[in-house]
RNA sequence: GGUCCGUUGGUCAAGCGGCUAAGACGUCGCCCUCUCACGGCGAAAACAGGGGUUCGAUUCCCCUACGGACUGCCA
């Protein structure tokens, strides 16, 4: 049997890691089964609907390259795969009255206000009884009901579950699961609208579509009992069922679009690689055989098996996907680098110098992208410093030994003609070499001079080569200068 | 409240009756070193609790606790 799966999504806003990762485990599974994947849109909530949530949901699927084999704008003679194209067919309603001619479900003319007035009565009664329809429309006669549907009146279809006897379907995460059919309600299958609700469209869809595998979030694990007794009222096979843990933000409360977690686009923003993103998100819920953690997306085909998805939840840690972010990094090849990383320079450095090799300078450093600008911008301006900032235990400086060291340094350096990494290295080991000091006294001071940052992502060589010969020798005086005036003061 | 699900270090997690209970992120220490990183080495850190079953339980069963999801004419 063919393995075909579908990512359906509700058009109603931005993508969160938690759909990200069930859309990503839906494409894996497929996948690894030479399968095929779908999209399919679910769009029956009128008023949840959003402007721009498709394009939402296709360029993220794009940038995470999720490419799908049927979709609204791919048909494979399953469409329409717009929800709310297949209600104008009259689809939903058809279905929905075999079941009413089957006793497996029933219209259903209850006003809101009774609804409602139920729902409240339920939970007066010290809260024993559980909120579920009371089938007060399944006796109404056929005629009553005809009578009724020629006037007009306003009417819903529910689902008709037996009060006796249990319900058990079976999810290759969590194993059988029973629920004793009084527990079910008795689920609105066709709105007053004429819209089917979720509960149905995705019933019969996945059916009409042969999905064979159904993979949602665990949220819906208590409804499928319901689901499955649609199937079964309709003679028809049901699909595997693969339900997957829920992500969590920090304090273990699912991700949810509504309080504007992390969504796929956010983390884009914020510099990740779609690469890295996929990556960690599949390690989310899910692992691999053996110890690997870095995944190209062929990997994670290949790698891919459903039945290793976990069962507990998992919490979204951002410090993991950073890590993971700079291992991308550090192992792309200087194109991709410098695509990526001289935007990022650019922002902060507009005098000419040798960008690309600041940008190479930060590669072993960042974990994103835009963490480049506060590492590099003391090369477009020497920043305002302190002078305790010569003062470094470890390297045995202080202001006078500083001070001594960059003056005598300064004559040598103006008078470099060729100011390479190589021979400001050679210079400056001749001189630590001359006056029998470690390196640190006078690299430090050096480093110091020319950056104006207690932490440079390159040495004292590798700045000054990069500024020039002319920036450099500023650099020095000034730092001379602000040593004078210490050592001064402390006479 | 009810139903369902879950529970291995701070986090992701391996484990599927017998292990000194992996590995990774993070944290800390050491090495490298002109700083910060990178890299290398190392450390601290976990089976929620109680009953069973068994020669033997992290692994199987039950109970309790805690956590989560669902409980819509949302999906």
């Amino acid at each position: 049997m063919k393995i075909r799966t579908r990512y359906a999504p509700s058009p109603t806003g931005k993508m969160h890691v938690g759909n990200l990762r069930t859309a990503l485990y839906e494409f894996l599974i497929a996948r690894h089964e030479g399968g095929e994947f779908l999209l399919r849109i679910e769009d029956t909530d009128m008023e949840r609907y959003q402007e721009g949530a498709v394009d939402i949901i296709n360029n993220t699927l794009k940038k995470a390259g999720l490419d799908y084999d049927e979709g609204p704008d791919k048909d494979g003679g399953f469409g329409p795969y717009v929800q709310s194209e297949r209600v104008k067919s009259g689809l939903y309603l058809e279905y929905a009255k075999k079941l009413v001619e089957k006793g497996e479900a029933y219209y259903c003319f209850c006003s809101k206000e009774r609804l409602d007035k139920l729902r409240a009565d339920s939970v007066n009664e010290s809260g024993k009884e559980t909120a579920k329809y009371d089938k007060h429309c399944l006796s109404l006669s056929r005629e009553e009901v005809e009578a009724k549907l020629a006037a007009g009146e306003p009417y819903v279809i529910r689902q008709n579950n037996p009060k006796e006897g249990a319900t058990v379907f079976s999810d290759i995460i969590y194993g059988d699961i029973s629920v004793d059919n009084c527990e079910l309600d008795d689920m609105v299958l066709i709105k007053a609208d004429g819209y089917p609700t979720y509960n149905f469209a995705n019933v019969i869809d996945d059916h009409l579509m042969k999905i064979s595998h159904v993979v949602r979030g665990n949220e819906y694990l208590s409804s499928s009992p319901k689901y499955n007794r649609l199937y079964e009222s309709f003679g028809w096979d049901v699909p595997v069922y693969i339900h997957c843990p829920t992500i969590t933000d920090e304090n273990h409360k699912k991700l949810s679009k509504r309080r504007g977690d992390a969504s796929f686009e956010d983390l884009l923003d914020l510099g990740f690689l779609p690469e890295a993103i996929v990556n960690y998100v599949a390690l989310l819920g899910w692992s691999p055989s053996d110890d690997t953690e870095i995944f190209s997306l062929e990997e994670l085909i290949e790698a891919f098996d459903y039945n290793r998805i976990s069962k507990s939840p998992a919490v979204f840690d951002i410090q993991k996907l950073r890590w993971l972010n700079s291992e991308y990094i550090k192992d792309m090849d200087d194109t991709e680098y410098f695509e990526k990383a001289l935007p990022e320079v650019e922002k902060v450095i507009k005098k000419k110098l040798d960008l690309k090799e600041i940008a190479l300078m930060c590669k072993t450093r960042i974990e994103v992208f835009p963490d480049i600008p506060e590492k590099i911008d003391f090369f477009e301006k020497l920043p305002e410093y302190d002078v305790a900032m010569y003062t470094h235990k470890k390297m045995k400086t202080n202001s006078e030994n500083s001070l001594a060291a960059l003056k005598e340094l300064l004559p040598r350096i103006e008078e470099l003609q060729d100011f390479s990494i190589e021979s400001i290295e050679k210079l400056a080991m001749e001189y630590v070499a001359e006056k029998g000091i470690k390196n640190g006294q006078a690299l430090w001071p050096l480093r110091t001079a020319v950056s104006g940052k207690q932490m440079t992502p390159a040495g004292a060589y590798e700045i000054m080569a990069v500024l020039g010969k002319e920036e450099s020798i500023v650099r020095i005086k000034t730092g001379i200068k602000i040593l004078e005036e210490d050592v001064n003061a402390a006479q």
